[in-house]
DNA sequence: AGTTTAGTTCGAATTTATTCGAACTGTCGT
DNA sequence: ACGACAGTTCGAATAAATTCGAACTAAACT
């Protein structure tokens, strides 16, 4: 079986609900500033007191949200966030999120 | 037994991921949104299609967010939005959630 | 005192999320 | 071809949220 990175919504099928969901948590609110911090990064990098398995779970929410963009390079996945999306779609909430 | 309603956070202890997360669903964000809309509000105002103890659980979570404070009226418990809190300790935010 | 109104609290059922190990896929290096 | 590496997927356990009816509190009105 291939592997199948779950769908990333576009830009219109954002939502509101389900992006305030995904950055609700710690991990994945974590992952979130230091993609901002840093930018396109690999699962890899972050340091979280998790099983992979688990970060993985934490990753597909936040692909599934729309919240972070993924693409395959080599045999890492590059994980960007959404910025101009989510900025579209919902001006200065990310800005917001990452200030606090 | 007296009612107790669950204690508000203060300003300063207002948690991003508690606030995101109460805000990340469909009812409480109807409720939020009206009430940034309507102002103060009693609880009965809000028509959402669940019985009362769904409807009280969900004032309870955005009420130990820190979203919404609620006082005593009468027999009635009128809620509002903790707008300049929520505004002081996340710039921007509740703005940007209400403009989604 | 009794009734109505507003909303909470309790308890239990259901649903949904999180967690993790183990097995897997695909890519790279040797 | 064979490991090693990066990360996903599966499956099952645990934890947490949501849902609802029923019983309750407290205020207001008659």
């Amino acid at each position: 079986m291939p592997i199948f990175l779950p769908k990333e919504p576009s830009k219109k099928e954002l939502l509101m609900t389900a992006v305030l969901y995904a950055l609700s948590d710690e991990i994945r609110l974590g992952i979130v500033r230091q993609l901002a911090a840093k930018g396109e990064q690999p699962c890899g990098v972050f340091e979280v007191d998790r099983p992979k398995s688990s970060l993985s779970h934490h990753f597909r929410v936040l692909r599934e949200s729309g919240v972070v963009a993924t693409r395959k390079d080599g045999k890492a996945l590059m994980n960007t966030l959404r910025q101009e999306d989510l900025d579209a779609r919902f001006p200065g909430l990310l800005k917001a999120v990452l200030k606090g």
